[in-house]
DNA sequence: CCCCGGTCTTGCATCGTTGCAAACGATCAC
DNA sequence: GTGATCGTTTGCAACGATGCAAGACCGGGG
């Protein structure tokens, strides 16, 4: 794709003034909706300044006496200045950029924390740029090895796949913050939720409302994975259920039809029913209940079921389903906090070492009628 | 947020060479984790070619010698090279990027329309940068004002609010295509499906599985509430259903909270009950069919649904909710092209004129339980 | 009357890349 | 052998902004 619009005009200014490059008076053509890039240059010449003058009035600098202010501000309103990003960016070091890259945009959780982090940089004036990983660990790996640098001044990796080993403990040269709940190593800083806890409280809370035999849908084979098994582990171990009871199916992927694949083959085995259900994740959570209710199993009269991240949809399964919500925009806040952190370190002068390790924020249980075994206690 | 590391390594070789910046050899520190940026210049030393010759070769010129361009492609590779975009765009006034701008990215047909338009830019070498504008009009313009023009190649843009009369028939001076179903305008590129079809194609499906009175959950305040609105009297007016049983229920937007509360606020009414459903879109179903399940309306046998986006959500709910499919593929595809189009006309030369007008996509009927009113007459 | 400290303004070089067009060398036809 | 031609390589300037540091200007104290 070739900027046809603007090189071309770009062509026309170089033929006026062959050689000289210095192409000054530059003409605004008619006033039909086509409108010349307006450039500091232009602004100056039409204030009758110099065009460090307006850059200083365009960056906000002190010492600009007022009356100089008022007319430059003038000319600028009137010949209606832009900033040229790329311009600023390549001399001064800075963007206005950060990228975000998350596996599969179109899964409600990651839409959901893409949006939190668009309207957190939107507040900050920073503009996102958004990836779409689809998972693939090859993507991941170019994205830390700083693939997306000098574009942006930060990166914000949401990682799903890719393996720590991978990774090695290499600290990039760039301001990198792991997003949501995959680690890659301890030596990254990360933001996201505390997995273990998560998961903990989301299946005490079915051992609360009855239940005594709850599978975990999910794997452990990724770092994110492992933890909620963990948390699932504990839980069941603190409510002393008995081992047999305890089972981790496990999906290929977090999505609503490994979900619904996964509970119908439960249904049709052999083994005794469960009466509670935990989803690693809601899109699980979704497929499973879509599944039970296919089966004509009662939700949650005869299975109670419970996951974690509360998507939007989340309020309107059948039934609504009881899950854990993180804080996204506190994870947005907090993320995009750390990037200005190491920004703002000066390797010169050793300045503070790069947090490490997870940062973790605040989530609640928020539960809706699907876990709702048993009546509350009341 | 400064980028600290990059503007003090900056610095550093500033203070090496003072005065002349022409800082040739430039260090590589140590071997710790920092990388000092490569540029051509270095690539250019280290394989003792011009800068120019580099420049030819990661750019693909055909006329470089094999021997040349593998020498410099060794180098690059050991360099470590990569290119900065910045001046790259800076100088040849092109970016690579386009810029997507949608009302809310949470919502799910906009996460999905966003992920088709990554992936299909993504296959073309295009990055996109993502704006989320919360549906406020204000952003909408300032877009079509050229807010994001420099940074991008190229604008799609899913407006939500705004009015058609705010933006009059000017023809913006960047590539801009309009995006999925709203128009402001005929005088701008639109790519989308055919609203007053697809609306047409819903409705006649409920009539065809027997609904006689069917409620529309929408509003004309858009063009896009209007298109879909004139569809349902379409297919009404075809099927002589009498007037008596028309009816469209206002909703302020179409989310699902709202489809919950209309669908509500509809039941508890002392009008005659409806046997059919037609949603302006799956999220206005959604909130429909949990308030219908609420109060124990029976879906499909007591009232029918039916809806426009086909959200992977709608396969999900309960029951599974029969909606219009757009084809999100060919719509990023043919959205990508009308962009390349804009973008290599040559406004110098006339060219051919700027599309117009809506380019309809491809869209399809995918019939699940909510509208199966009555067993297909077979 | 001049020097000094401060405020306000400016010129120059520069960021890393590509467009342009010229230079270069080798090959080829005559 | 000489000029034309082609393929290959190069130097220079420029894209539009900011960093740096010097210059212009102003008023007050010595």
């Amino acid at each position: 794709m070739r900027a046809a619009s603007r090189s071309a005009r770009r062509a026309r200014r170089m033929r006026q003034t062959p050689g000289t490059g210095a192409g000054n008076a530059r003409e605004r053509e008619g006033k039909g909706p086509t409108v010349a890039r307006v450039r500091m240059r232009d602004v100056a010449e039409h204030a009758g300044v110099s065009v460090r003058t307006v850059s200083n009035v365009v960056s906000g600098y002190a010492h600009v006496s007022p009356t100089t202010r008022e007319r430059v501000q003038r000319s600028l309103d009137e010949l209606g200045y832009r900033m040229d990003f790329l311009a600023k960016g390549l001399r001064s070091g800075r963007t206005g950029f950060i990228a975000l890259a998350v596996p599969f945009l179109a899964e409600p959780y990651f839409a959901e924390l893409a949006q939190a982090v668009i309207h957190a940089a939107a507040r900050r004036g920073i503009t996102v740029l958004v990836e779409s990983t689809a998972g693939d660990s090859e993507v991941e790996r170019r994205i830390l090895g700083g693939g997306l640098t000098n574009v942006a001044d930060g990166v914000l990796l949401s990682a799903l796949t890719l393996p720590a080993a991978d990774v090695g403990t290499a600290v990039p040269d760039f301001p990198l913050v792991m997003l949501g709940e995959h680690s890659v190593g301890d030596h990254l800083p990360r933001v996201g939720i505390d997995n273990v806890a998560a998961a903990r409280t989301a299946v005490a809370h079915l051992v609360d409302q009855g239940c005594r035999r709850i599978v975990a849908l999910g794997r452990n084979d990724s770092e994110n994975g492992r933890q909620r098994t963990e948390g699932y582990r504990q839980a069941m171990s603190e409510a002393k259920v008995r081992r047999v009871n305890w089972l981790v199916v496990p999906v290929e992927d977090w999505t609503r039809a490994r979900g619904y694949a996964a509970v119908q083959e439960l249904l049709e085995g052999d083994g005794p029913l469960p009466d509670g259900v935990f989803a690693f994740n809601d899109a699980l959570a979704v497929g499973a209940l879509r599944a039970l209710d296919a089966s004509g199993v009662r939700v949650p009269e005869d299975v109670a079921v419970a996951a974690i991240d509360d998507i939007q949809e989340a309020a309107y399964t059948h039934p609504p389903l009881t899950s854990i919500a993180p804080d996204l925009d506190a994870i947005a806040e907090r993320a995009l906090d750390l990037l200005e952190v190491q920004a703002n370190r000066d390797p010169e002068a050793g300045g503070a070492p790069v947090p490490a390790g997870l940062e973790p924020t605040p989530f609640r249980l928020v539960v809706r009628a699907s876990s709702l075994h048993r009546p509350p206690a009341d």
